[in-house]
DNA sequence: CCAAAAGTGTTCTCAGTACACCCATGT
DNA sequence: ACATGGGTGTACTGAGAACACTTTTGG
């Protein structure tokens, strides 16, 4: 941690030899969310406008302030119900990682810790439920840093840094689809291989090849299973009917073989060297 | 970011609804670097020894605070080359994760910035230095949470939540040069292809077979050339004297293929869920 | 001569790829 | 009938795994 190394090593002026524990640089400490779901085969991320200066007009990532006694995950948690109603546990919630350069909030030093949430298709977000508008916007439609395939429709700015931060959280989930059964959370407790494979091709923008997909989520051990009791199946639009499946509870956190995206696919950007 | 989304959304009694600049929860923001090296075949990181409250006598990562102006990597990098002399691009450094749990540290609410950093082998740190102990430890001597493989010698008792901290450094090294060219930052700048094949072998805490290692690597695109200019060959003890070789300065940031540690290999910890 | 490490090559196997074909349903 | 998506099987290929063998040095 960061425990203040009083004595043994030299502290800056804000901080110095002799310090009492009042006499830190204080900072302000945010937590900023990335809330995604798949829908009509795209991946989605929640935005709100802004009603206020700075950057009035503009769309950010939901977020607040840290309480003084509380954890960071569960602001993080908080912030994401006061957002979506999803209860803890509901969807997935992890941290992305920390940014406060200086300035990137005019009034104050903030230190922002990002996190990226999923979720199943999610209902639109009320927009009077608290005065200020919220929506789901496409990915491939805002102009992310570094990021291909952005046919960018950007009249959506982004306020502060968020741009950077959705960057980074859109590359973290492609990522993590890839060893991990995360995909999982973006679907209904009961899905289809085929609206499983549809997240895949959402999150990575590519096309699978659907013979070879099943035959690798079948053959991944602790993933998925069919769907227990009623084996039923369901109809989605038009086709034959598909049988359903469940994520393994109790399966891994981590996939065997993991399921390579295509090399042509949405090229991964590197972690931030902090250089 | 994590601007305070003043009147959007309803902020904790500690920054209420009408609230101006000063009165927002004040957090203590420090950085805490996890510095690792690999030197006889093993992966070590270096730990100082605290010499006052709280914790006296535990061993700790190195860190400090963030000053008020300043940013979060430069906080880092300044801790790293107060640490060890590392000058900024003489290694490789990002950011870990954040860690802010109430409680974590005794005095005050601290958030720290928990960082990665590698070096080729370094030198012992001069005890003398400024007047406190820092040892490079064997990381399989420490006793981490979550890790197999610790044949503790665990008289050493980390500081704070070190011991957390330092088990997710570990993953994140061990997944790291799976897919990035890093495990040449843990060598020097000209080396054979055994001392490139140690590495890994430290890392993951497994053993590679020699010629398919080095074919991998030869035949992984923007990773090592040989040595350019003088093509002498540098012995490492008895047997044959072996090729030096060079990291690809413009190499991609992502190796394809990944190079695939084998499964029994050192176990993945999964991404902490914010639980 | 022997040990130790570098360097080269060869076989075997299995997972990813591509593609063909049948099934069940809505219109 | 035909379009649409689900479900199954198969042949091809390339990369990883295992292992055998040669080369160059120090003792």
């Amino acid at each position: 941690m960061s425990t203040p190394e009083t004595e043994e090593q030299p502290m800056s002026a804000t901080a110095p030899e002799g310090y009492d524990a009042t006499a830190y640089p204080p900072f302000a400490v945010t937590v900023d969310l990335a809330i995604f779901t798949v829908r009509d085969g795209a991946l989605k991320v929640l935005l709100i406008e802004r009603a206020d200066d700075p950057y009035a007009g503009a769309w950010a990532l939901p977020g607040g302030f840290v309480e003084i006694d509380e954890d960071i995950p569960d602001a993080a948690w908080r912030e994401l119900h006061e957002e979506t109603g999803i209860d803890r546990f509901a969807g997935h919630l992890e941290q992305l990682g920390t940014y406060g350069t200086p300035g990137r909030d005019p009034r104050m030093r903030v230190v922002s810790v990002a996190h990226v949430a999923f979720a199943p298709d999610l209902p639109d977000p009320e927009a009077g439920s608290d005065a200020r508008t919220a929506r789901w916007f496409d990915v491939d439609d805002l102009d992310l840093p570094g990021l291909q395939g952005s046919h960018a429709d950007a009249d959506v700015a982004l306020a502060f840094d968020h741009a950077i931060i959705l960057a980074d959280a859109v590359d973290r989930v492609a990522a993590k689809v890839e060893y991990t059964p995360l995909a999982t959370s973006f679907v209904p407790e009961q899905f289809t291989l085929g609206e499983l494979q549809h997240v895949y091709e959402a999150v990575w923008g590519t096309r699978l090849d659907r013979s070879n997909f099943r035959r690798w989520v079948k053959d991944s051990t602790g993933f998925v299973h069919p769907a227990a009791g009623t084996d039923r199946r369901r109809t989605a639009g038009t086709g034959r009917p598909a049988a359903l499946y469940t994520a393994d509870a109790d399966g891994p956190t981590t996939l065997t073989p993991p399921f390579m995206r295509p090399a042509d696919a949405r090229a991964r950007r590197p972690t931030q060297e902090t250089s």
